[in-house]
DNA sequence: AGTAGTGTTCGGCC
DNA sequence: TGGCCGAACACTAC
């Protein structure tokens, strides 16, 4: 479910409600009260990165999935709604890890322009904050939200080895270069991502994440646990250079 | 049947 | 003060 593109199908699936007053909520979470939605008109849906936002005239609904999370649409579901919302023409009920109320003004808290699926999305402004973490792992460095947010362990493992890059390489080691075309990179799939997993054929794209042996033949992957995020990262000794 | 995981936050401990 | 670590969350797929 999460990573960021997700996020985007989520927004375009319920474009049906933007406009539209909520007339009934509920749901099991104790992090926000539903009854305070109902009789609002949702105004927009966003997305920055992971973070699904449903926005009102005075304040947003955060929703965040987490691992887990899955939302419903127009359907019934097997288990009980974290939250759910009923307007005349249908309801959304999500069973997601958290929910929280915004009530600053968005621009003021998100930096869209980190957002890999943003329209606002500034690559130089990524390629600057790498440049102020030289001793990050590479492979911490992409799943950093601030920097590449929307960015999950899927798209890193990928995009990584695209690049050619080694996940314990330092940011700092890494040629200007192949940075940049890891930035590049970094966008160009998720937006592949996006595609694929609307044609319901992502997992057949993987090239590395979850596979066994090298694409060119150079035998098993590597498939180890580093860096503070400690994720997963399948990679291959051979194609991918260590810069340290 | 058991386990690891498309993720983040929080509290405790050095 | 801060960084590191494990737990918690709560469900599915292999």
């Amino acid at each position: 479910m999460p990573e960021g593109p997700s996020m985007v199908i989520l927004k375009q699936a319920v474009e049906g409600f933007k406009g539209k007053k909520i007339i009934e909520a509920g749901g099991t979470t104790t992090q926000v009260d539903p009854l305070l939605f109902v009789n609002h008109t949702v105004t927009d849906f966003k997305t920055w990165g992971k973070h699904f936002l449903i926005c009102f005239k005075k304040f947003t609904i955060r929703i965040h999935f987490l691992l887990y999370g899955k939302y419903f649409i127009n359907e019934p579901s097997k288990s009980p709604a974290k939250l759910f919302l009923r307007f005349k023409n249908g309801e959304i009920h999500f069973s997601v890890g958290s929910i929280q109320l915004i009530e600053e003004p968005l621009d003021e808290i998100y930096d869209w322009s980190a957002d890999v699926m943003s329209d606002d999305w500034d690559p130089a402004a990524a390629a600057q904050k790498l440049k102020d973490k030289p001793k990050l792992l590479i492979c911490d460095a992409l799943m950093t939200q601030d920097i590449f947010s929307g960015v999950g362990n899927i798209i890193k493992n990928e995009v990584l080895y695209r690049c050619k890059v080694h996940p314990e390489s330092l940011t700092g080691a890494v040629p200007k270069a192949r940075l940049s075309k890891l930035i590049k990179e970094t966008r160009i799939y998720s937006f592949q991502f996006l595609e694929w997993k609307k044609a319901n054929v992502f997992a057949k794209h993987w090239i590395v994440y979850k596979q066994d042996m090298c694409p060119k033949g150079h035998g098993p992957l590597q498939v180890k646990v580093h860096g503070r995020f400690k994720r997963r990262t399948y990679y291959c000794e051979r194609c991918q250079q260590l810069f340290k």
